[in-house]
DNA sequence: CTGCATCCCAGCTGATACTG
DNA sequence: CAGTATCAGCTGGGATGCAG
């Protein structure tokens, strides 16, 4: 049907793109932080992502809201008070993400053996990119 | 159940990893082309991603073995053939990328609509007084 | 409180050339 | 054919400081 091979290389490619989303550094544990309640404002998704910078928090979130996933609030107060929650959509990719989680949680054990097994065997030259 | 929240930015968090590595450039494409058959070589993975240059496949395709995902099968002819193939550990891991897929052609329609909302509501370049 | 402006750096990725 | 060796570039991510 759709997904001729090739697909996956082409930046348009709708996997490609969600990949390269989900994968980014913060991306994930924000849905789960979102996921938790209705709303929740930027400092405490701050403290809920513990080593962000409030730089690459904001990048990050504006991404997301760019894209659809991630609604945004404005209080007008002062100071102000930014409320960010899922939208429908992001909400749509709990399940995606949570098979990802249940596949990790049963099966990343015998990647680490794997691992193991494989320096055992070739102790040197491994790269040390991708690890 | 486990997953506190925290885990996602522990490098051994198994989520983390398992997205490191299916977010990876060629990775999720080379599952595509290492599903279809048995066995490919690695002239004909060069091909089937396009694009690739021989040290990144090399590369890869280590990686992906390291992780027993991946099976590699060197015949001693001269010149050598090495055949790969998916383990039935990388093979566990057609579903979660099967679902991602699925939900990416689905929904990233609505993605890209919402990118060009965004960008009509906030131009680049707006001066803030017309904010 | 929120988040932009800058500057900076590591490491993933790629181009090219070479070898058993 | 199936890699390895080397070098270069770009981008994501981070530190710091400042502003509305």
């Amino acid at each position: 049907m759709t997904a001729r091979r090739g697909d996956l290389l082409d930046p348009s490619c709708p996997t490609r793109q969600l990949l390269d989303r989900i994968g980014s550094k913060w991306v994930s544990m924000l849905f789960l932080a979102l996921g938790a309640e209705d709303e929740v404002r930027f400092a405490e998704l701050r403290r809920r992502a513990p080593g962000i910078s409030s730089k690459v928090l904001a990048d990050t979130l504006r991404v997301l809201e760019r894209d659809g996933f991630v609604s945004r609030r404005v209080e007008p107060t002062v100071p102000p008070a930014v409320h960010y929650g899922l939208t429908p959509l992001g909400r749509s990719l709990a399940a995606p993400l949570a098979v990802l989680r249940d596949w990790a949680e049963t099966h990343m054990a015998d990647v680490d053996d794997a691992r193991s097994a494989y320096d055992t065997r070739a102790p040197v030259g491994t790269p040390k990119s991708m690890l």
